[in-house]
DNA sequence: AAAATATGTCAGCTTTATTGACATATTTTT
DNA sequence: AAAAATATGTCAATAAAGCTGACATATTTT
């Protein structure tokens, strides 16, 4: 419980304000640079196949989560259908994504990676897993599942 | 130290893929929800400013390292120059940075944020550090110095 | 005096997102 | 059966935030 909630709090106009030490700025910075860091790992690999880190998400969620709708990713993804729409149209012509008709509801389009797919899937998760892998064990015995822990509080709705 | 590191590696083309198993994918995907929603924190205020996310990042490293110059700054965001230049203008014509001659160098400018600069950047950082406390609680004790080495090593060039 | 440095700026391009509008096929509701 | 809702696709226009390349200016270093 180091420095934060002091509740030490003033008002600019009527934006609340938290003095300096009332707010964790060295969490908040290293949040940042791990994240950048962290994300940087795949884009060697990207950029060989002429994609982007918008293509990164779609090929990793719909291999983790095969058979997920149209509707699944963009739910995940928290970004609209036209967004979607080039980067998914591209995989697909690319061959690394296929659609399949729902079996129950012919409307739904239910997305597979294809055998490439699934290798570039796993082929950007690699070097972001050795990362973790490598920071995990200098960090120390028990951090995976603190990490872990934390991680998931700072998503939203994380009822506990 | 479950679910990684096994080396179980095969070969697709020359691009090595390692099995399902060995990839920590839980972590990976924990760290991207998390990431995306501590940073939808901040931009409800930004769009009243009529900001964004480079504008809050600029704000941001400015008010933690008053002085720093244009050059101080490109290093930390890695970007370049042209994409700096937009959002720092802005920035500095809507009165959140000043400038200074460098006082050894006249030709560096050294960045300040301006009294509306620096309430800006907490009212920025309050809502993300508020989401860091309320996880490091819930996640237990000791787990603030836990996730401070883990992110830390998850950055480039943090060599233990 | 010449070269290097720190910064600024113009012009054009790319990626990734956005909104709005509308089309099609299919399922559900009335 | 007709109407409404749903899942998806697509066209067009726009924005934010990055990029490269080129060049200008002021200042410091060689």
């Amino acid at each position: 419980m180091a420095g934060q909630s002091k509740e030490n709090t003033r008002y600019v106009g009527d934006t609340v304000v938290h003095d300096d030490d009332t707010i964790d700025f060295e969490i908040i910075e290293l949040l940042f640079f791990a994240y950048r860091d962290f994300t940087s790992d795949p884009d060697a690999i990207l950029e060989k196949s002429g994609f982007g880190r918008a293509h990164h998400r779609v090929v990793h969620f719909v291999d983790r989560e095969p058979g997920m709708t149209v509707a699944d990713l963009l739910d995940t993804l928290k970004i609209t259908k036209q967004s979607l729409a080039r980067v998914l149209k591209q995989l697909i012509d690319s061959g690394y994504i296929r659609q399949v008709t729902g079996p129950e509801d012919r409307r739904q389009r239910m997305l597979y990676t294809t055998e490439e797919g699934q290798a570039l899937a796993r082929a950007l998760a690699e070097p972001q897993s050795r990362r973790i892998a490598d920071a995990l064990a200098k960090t120390g015995p028990g951090a995976r599942d603190t990490v872990k822990r934390f991680l998931a509080c700072m998503k939203n709705g994380a009822g506990d």
